[in-house]
DNA sequence: TCGTAAATTGACTGACGAGTCAGTCAGGGG
DNA sequence: CCCCTGACTGACTCGTCAGTCAATTTACGA
């Protein structure tokens, strides 16, 4: 009965969390879900309307649930309490689907035009919700002037890679409140503590990507 | 003679920035390109081996005029000057080539596997590079104790958002040198002043992303 | 046990798009 | 003026894959 229909409906968009976060989303296959989630191709067309739909409610459902946990800082209360836990909340909704969190932060803005604009959006309105409360942080006196909108985007940003990073080393020596703290730490007093000096080697290092080959052959070719 | 062919070269690779940016790397088609770039799709050919070449060019090219416009602290120097440069470098580089940067950005990792691999391995160096200089200024009394590591993803992350968001405003009302100096100012001191207090409404937002109808028509569905 | 409905299957189709290559065209040298 | 060369063209090929659906299996109430 229902019950079976929604295992099977979560089963396999387990499964597919699964292959899209290791294959992305292009690359995977909806011979490789079914194959996956061992059953056949027809059968998720029974569950869901296509491939863009599965994909789009894995990350639509994490973006619904980071959306709810965070609170809108109330400054009559303790806002470094309020601040730590929204810190703590994304945290902890991210940490709980590692694969989903992967594909809204590398794969869906490559899906299609159409996703592309969604994820901004998403974006924005997290940076919209969390400006405005640094504006009238502001107001009131507890937040540093300046473009609160830039504020914003670097602290989202740094969130959101500080995120990423995490989710790929399994076994993080960092715990999740060593996290939370030192994020909250930066935001309250930054890092650089200009002012001691000595000595000091140097480096350089170039970072380069995306030449290595690829399967299909041959191919004419010219250069300069 | 080698110049007009080395003209063609770049000529196409302008185009395809603009394509794919526009278009997102999967959506961008050969025969876009090429019409773009007012000629044959054969033509794109004689130039390049295949699709992924041409995006690989670009996202390369900006890998490593990045790679090279930082410059390792040198902890003997002006330590703030030189951080401040390099913000500066990197906001100046991805600034002249937006288009491209967006590639970097959002499309980069989704392309493929290999892609996704190498677009790590890019940030993986940078942080790697900031996260060592940042080691070396906790040895001297310069930067907040902690992971280095995290300081050194907020940092890139913030640092990325901000360009996103600066690269889509086109008017944007901040200068080059605001934004530098207002990122800086953060890593130096945060931006949270919690001491203050007064009042402040509520708000609750939720943000959600990718439930749109596509193009493809029918299929069959049901739902527990 | 049988009959019906629901669930599942997987071979098939149709579209699509990267890459090819036989042929055209432009220009410049003789 | 004609021919040669090399840039350029674009119709075509061919593999790929999302999505379909007739056939089959399973579930279950009578």
């Amino acid at each position: 009965m229902s019950t079976k229909k929604q295992d099977r409906r979560e089963q396999i968009l387990s499964v597919a969390s699964d292959v899209f976060a290791t294959k992305g989303y292009h690359e995977a296959k909806m011979d490789d879900i079914a194959a996956a989630a061992r059953v056949a191709k027809g059968t998720l067309y029974l569950y869901f309307q296509d491939k863009r739909a599965i994909f789009s409610e894995l990350i639509n459902g994490l973006a619904v649930q980071l959306s709810m946990a965070i609170i809108p800082v109330d400054t009559e209360a303790d806002v470094a309490a309020q601040v730590k836990h929204n810190i703590r909340a994304i945290i902890g909704v991210l940490a709980q689907q590692p694969r989903v969190t992967s594909l809204l932060f590398d794969q869906a803005s490559g899906v299609d035009e159409n996703f592309r604009l969604k994820t901004d959006s998403f974006y924005r309105t997290l940076k919209d919700l969390l400006a405005t409360s640094l504006a009238e942080g502001q107001r009131l006196g507890i937040v540093r002037e300046g473009d609160p909108k830039l504020y914003a985007s670097m602290t989202i940003g740094g969130l959101r890679e500080v995120l990423v990073e995490t989710r790929q080393k399994r076994g993080s020596k960092r715990t999740r409140e060593q996290v939370v703290e030192a994020f909250f730490g930066v935001l309250e007093g930054g890092y650089l503590r200009l002012g001691a000096m000595r000595k000091g080697p140097k480096r350089r290092v170039y970072a380069t990507i995306g030449e290595a080959p690829r399967k299909r052959p041959k191919a004419r070719s010219t250069d300069g």
